[in-house]
DNA sequence: ATACATCATGTTTACGTAAACATGACCGCG
DNA sequence: CGCGGTCATGTTTACGTAAACATGATGTAT
């Protein structure tokens, strides 16, 4: 900035000014100083200016993995987000599983250059860190039940599987089973839950739950066990991916669907409208999502103090080709 | 700082000392300054660290979508070695299709606390902001031809497409017919080329490729058009989304897989082993191409200097259900 | 015993920026 | 014509850290 400061033959004080600009700065002396700094390759250096200004116009994400299809769309939009505020955002990735993982973890947190923090994890996992998240540094979750002491953004999941499930039963279907996701994670909890309630409140027996792992695999294992039960005529999976392993399952045991079984899922993944047949679904709107997360984040670092409670993401039901109303059987 | 100095009554240079871990601290002065650490909450500043150092300990990532599944799991493991090399990863997306999205992208870039740079992007976005990349951070480029103006680091997409081609002709099939990525797609054009070169190697004739945009949806319109073909036998397709659809359309249409019709896609996504019937698919393996991509942008950060030229990470065949040789027609 | 390492610790300084304050030029109004 | 006000610009300072240098205490070899 100096250099600037001389080729330009201004104070850097100036040179700070065009920088940031400022107004009151003289047209000639801004467009010799904008010269300057293109023939000097100047680059403004954040690092100094956050010093000064004790913020970095930066957000911290953390996630403990970036290969579920849901994680992947909420940071997308979050970032989208971000970007648009002025936001650049960090990563912060856990090692699952290990203590170690963890502990490293929040000890990087509270080392990183960050003005506020999006929590993308589950809720078990949080439980053990959140104990010592640094203070004074705004946070919002997603996918967590946290919501009584930290600001939560997430889907409305209750609603959602409560939707696909009486869908089955709207038409006609006397149960519905469920495959679940992996008991640790809280919105597969959560759907299940819902899922039996809805049941519950129909007056409809209520089918031992299958527990898969969110994996096309699982969903495939339990849609074997599935489709050699004639009565079984609905299934509502945990997400898309379970489903596709499913509607394998069921086609290579001869089972037709939507004809004999009916399969509904949940997320909307991108390419559900490929699958044979294209896949009734509950759509998450993950940018909603990922936008009311940099809101309610950008609230949080402007008023500086905590505002805990949900926000609750309507999802919608898509209708497409994989559920039908049950075939006769005489 | 000065507060922790205080409490523990040293010198700030010895809890600095005490912070980075040096080893010429006394054990009770250590002790007395971790615990004082502890009471005050304190928080290094990274920005002032920084502005010291000169370094910032992290990386950029500029990619124009992370919603595409190889971005993706590229990016996941580039965060996964950064991290072990103890940098963190700054996300900085483009808005594709504008030049102003490029043009603040290249100004966000420029000002970025970043020591390196990974660009994961179509290399004509690529071309159109390249030449006002800033000058003195290292760079590193996934799926792109700029090999030899930077360093690139990429799966080898020439080599796994030829294995698929290949695969589908040692079967037996008389050609191979290719659903191709969008034309702006870099991988895209170069799994094309390598499919064409492949098939005149082999002196079979060259269907005309279909040219979709990696998605299930343009897979299924095209699928719909090759499945009325009774003399396509062998279908190559860029992706697996994209193969995806084409399994959906082959159903519909009755044409068996792979009795009928042999699909083979590319990437080898989480749940091709799902699809029906399960995809035969080259598997790029996203978390080598990661790791490399941080190898030599850390190589380029301690040398200081560039070193143009491309690493390849081999690609593989994973066999699957989807192909066999043609059944006899008599 | 003297001189000279070795080691823990303290003091000074600089990194690049921008707020706060200071300066000086020019304007309009009574 | 002089006064306060506005405006462009310059000067000083502080942000939190760590390198460089300084100090003083202890150990050790001759």
């Amino acid at each position: 900035m100096a250099d600037v400061a001389a080729l330009a033959k201004v104070s850097s004080q100036t040179v700070s000014r065009v920088v940031n600009g400022r107004t009151n700065v003289d047209d000639d002396t801004r467009e010799r100083v904008l010269a300057a700094m293109g023939e000097a390759g100047y680059r403004p250096n954040s690092a100094a200016r956050s010093l000064k200004s004790g913020q970095f116009r930066s957000i911290g994400v953390v996630l403990y993995t970036l290969s579920t299809f849901g994680n992947m769309r909420t940071l997308d939009a979050v970032t989208a987000s971000s970007t648009l505020a002025g936001y650049s955002v960090t990563l912060l990735p856990v090692a699952l599983d290990t203590e170690d993982g963890v502990a490293s973890a929040v000890t990087r947190l509270a080392e990183q250059a960050v003005d506020g923090i999006v929590i993308i994890m589950e809720a078990q996992v949080l439980d053990r860190a959140s104990i010592t998240l640094p203070t004074g540094v705004p946070v919002v979750i997603v996918d967590s039940d946290a919501g009584s002491q930290f600001t939560v953004v997430d889907t409305d999941q209750v609603d959602g599987a409560r939707q696909a499930t009486q869908h089955l039963l709207d038409l006609g279907h006397t149960t519905v089973w469920h495959v679940a996701g992996p008991d640790a994670a809280f919105s597969a909890r959560r759907r299940a839950a819902s899922w039996r309630a809805t049941l519950e409140e129909a007056g409809t027996p209520v089918p031992p739950p299958l527990v898969g792992d969110w994996s096309g695999k699982s969903g495939y294992q339990h849609g074997l066990t599935l489709a050699a039960r004639k009565d079984v005529t609905a299934i509502f999976a945990a997400n898309d991916q379970m489903a596709l392993g499913i509607l394998r399952a069921l086609h290579e045991s001869g089972r037709a669907v939507p004809q004999s079984v009916s399969v509904i899922g949940f997320d909307d993944m991108p390419d559900a409208d490929s699958f044979y047949p294209p896949l009734t679904t509950v759509h998450q709107d993950f940018g909603e999502v990922g936008r009311l997360c940099m809101v309610k984040l950008l609230e949080l670092i402007e008023s500086n103090r905590p505002h805990p409670g949900a926000t609750l993401v309507p999802a919608h039901l898509v209708l497409r080709s994989s559920t039908a109303s049950p075939s006769r059987r005489d």
